[in-house]
DNA sequence: CATCAGGGCCCTG
DNA sequence: CAGGGCCCTGAT
């Protein structure tokens, strides 16, 4: 017997505003990241986005429209909600926008050091304005993390699909349905079994226990630890381990470091590199020496490279490393 | 048909 | 700190 209490919602447009991001910005690699797998959450064309943004306590749709250039960016941006949003609100909304998308990041020292580099620098400026963002909070990021865990691509979206399909709020706003995450604390009106009624298997219980420990943090508070405390805080969330660890540091937290290689990224580190060995210790080392505390960025700038190629026409090894 | 490895993590010894 | 167990699915 499942409890129904999901969301569905018509949203109507509530507000516009134009967003001066920094220049450079690169509007379609800053919204869109080909290597993720596909969800219902987000829509993305090129110049334009749509996605769900539930921000306290409210779920609104958002969308954006590149009116900009690169070095004279623009987006247009547009939330739909049931009713009028009050302006303190919307600026608290703008501002968490702000900081998800990293819209006002200065990566001018980073291009200034290895725009020309050797092996990357071809790519860094093929890239240049790419921002380092990530649209879903803490929460939602969470419940995907676990989603992915121990599982192929194909498995997660099936279980991803069908857990937005029972308990996922949906929204409609611009001609366009989406869905969003539960709010945390509907989930904990689940049990257990009805999860595992999903098969989503022993990750039923991950999902309720991280839901528990997410609703005793404050993710905006923990925005202003250091790496190590982070790390430490997010760690003791159940079904967080070193490989989500840094996915949630890199992406939800915009924190600029790479700890751990998993061996199917060690393989296509080593191949975008161009070396010899898979072994994420020697990766590592090579990373270290070269590029320093820019490591992250330039291989997510190489990561991007190649998740945008293979969006467009499917390379043959990368199928190979990430099988559907 | 059986077996096994996946884009891990928890728990135990 | 190493290693077993866990859910399901599709490949062999």
């Amino acid at each position: 017997m499942f409890i129904v209490n999901s969301e569905k919602m018509k949203l109507k447009q509530v507000l516009k505003k134009t967003i001066y991001p920094k220049a450079p910005y690169n509007f379609d690699y800053s919204v869109h990241n080909p290597s993720h797998y596909p969800t219902p959450l987000v829509k993305y064309e090129r110049g334009r986005l749509w996605f769900s943004f539930r921000f306290k306590e409210k779920l609104a749709g958002v969308k954006f429209i590149d009116k900009g250039e690169i070095d004279k960016p623009k987006i247009e941006a547009t939330v739909y909600y049931r009713n009028k949003l009050d302006k303190t609100f919307e600026d608290e909304l703008f501002r968490e926008l702000d900081y998800r998308f990293q819209l006002q990041e200065d990566y001018s020292e980073f291009y200034k050091k290895f725009e020309k580099d050797k092996i990357a620098g071809k790519v860094i400026r093929k890239f240049k304005g790419m921002h380092n963002f990530c649209i879903k909070g803490l929460y939602e990021y969470l419940m995907i993390a676990i989603l992915l865990q121990n599982a192929t691509i194909k498995r997660t979206v099936q279980m991803t699909d069908s857990i937005l399909k029972n308990y996922g709020d949906t929204i409609n706003f611009d001609g366009v349905k989406l869905y969003s995450i539960w709010k945390p604390e509907n989930l904990l009106k689940v049990s257990e079994s009805e999860l595992r009624s999903l098969k989503v298997g022993y990750r039923a219980k991950s999902f309720i226990r991280a839901t528990e420990d997410y609703l005793k943090i404050n993710e905006y508070s923990m925005r202003k630890l250091d790496n190590l405390e982070l790390r430490k805080e997010l760690l003791k969330i159940y079904g967080v381990g070193p490989a989500s660890v840094d996915y949630i540091m890199t992406g939800v937290f915009h924190r600029n470091i790479l700890n751990t290689i998993p061996p199917w990224e060690a393989k296509i580190y080593s191949k975008l590199i161009g070396l010899n060995t898979t072994n994420p210790k020697k990766i590592m080392e090579l990373l270290d020496k070269r590029y320093g505390r820019y490591k992250s960025y330039v291989m997510g700038h190489l990561f991007m490279d190649i998740s945008w190629k293979h969006k467009h026409k499917r390379i043959d090894w990368m199928e190979k490393l990430l099988p559907y």
